[in-house]
DNA sequence: TTAAATCGTACTATATTTGTACTATATCAA
DNA sequence: TTGATATAGTACAAATATAGTACGATTTAA
């Protein structure tokens, strides 16, 4: 149906939860309490997000996770590549050629090639800050990006 | 994956095959032949198009689907929607609340709107015809989309 | 009336996603 | 050095969604 995996939604849930203890590194733990998520789910998500360079990680006794970009600066494609993989929206777009389903008589192969580029560009505008600052009812905030013709 | 279904790529596969005929009905079995997909999938496809009032059927004896919009006046959006349903990227944003997996704890709620919007657009901003164009390596079509900033 | 075609619904197999568990590795502190 | 604690990596079972098919009902031309 088009939708973004639920671990794309727990993902900016946490990594908002990340933000507010900042510079500190913090226990899986303490995150799944805050955030009420199950504890290995979360570790999950933060995993992948450290793969991505859009966490640091610190092992050992006092380790734990901190975020390593500011949320200005993290787009909704960044975290949804982290979690999902490399965007794209039909397997012909950047499969090997024999993955196609419709093989020798595909007719449309590279077609969504245009699809998929403009919805790069659509989650690749939207900043977690953009959303954060939906979230908390800050109209203000809501009527800047409105000013600026972003939603 | 964030991905389309297959069916949505088939309804593009179909609609290209359906404007060849463009005036005339048409029926499934030959849409079949001439894309090479499985009858009954065409079938359902088909349904669905004319159900989203993008093709026309005629039942009985001689009947079958045309083409209602040409493709150019078709956007992938429209093609999307038809298949698979109102675009949501996440449960939250259309859906009842309860059915949020975060419950009373999810600070989210609502959030996903924004990118769900920036989709919509780029979704909408692709006709079947820019598609088709660049399918034919009509180098001198893909050239005037470029020109025009559309891809 | 018969043949040909769409319409609607339901069912099954397959693929994907989700959530969890387990083991290995790294780091700090006593 | 050793133990406690935390992340890293892998693997797997359950739940969900998708794809494909089948079948009977309905409609229309000949």
């Amino acid at each position: 149906m088009f939708k973004l995996s639920r671990l794309t939604d727990y993902a900016v849930v946490i990594l908002s939860s990340l933000e507010k203890e900042c510079p500190n590194h913090v226990a899986v733990g303490f995150v799944a309490e805050q955030t009420h998520l199950p504890e290995p789910t979360v570790s999950k998500v933060l995993k992948l997000l450290g793969k991505a360079d859009i966490v640091t990680s610190v092992r050992g006794a006092t380790g734990g996770y901190a975020l390593k970009r500011q949320l200005g600066a993290l787009t909704v494609l960044d975290v949804v590549v982290a979690i999902e993989g490399p965007l794209s929206v039909v397997a012909c777009v950047e499969n090997a050629v024999d993955s196609c389903v419709l093989e020798n008589s595909c007719m449309m192969r590279g077609r969504w090639a245009l699809v998929n580029d403009a919805l790069k560009d659509a989650l690749g505008s939207v900043t977690l800050r953009d959303m954060m600052q939906l979230q908390c009812g800050r109209r203000g905030a809501a009527k800047k990006l409105l000013a600026e013709g972003r939603i």
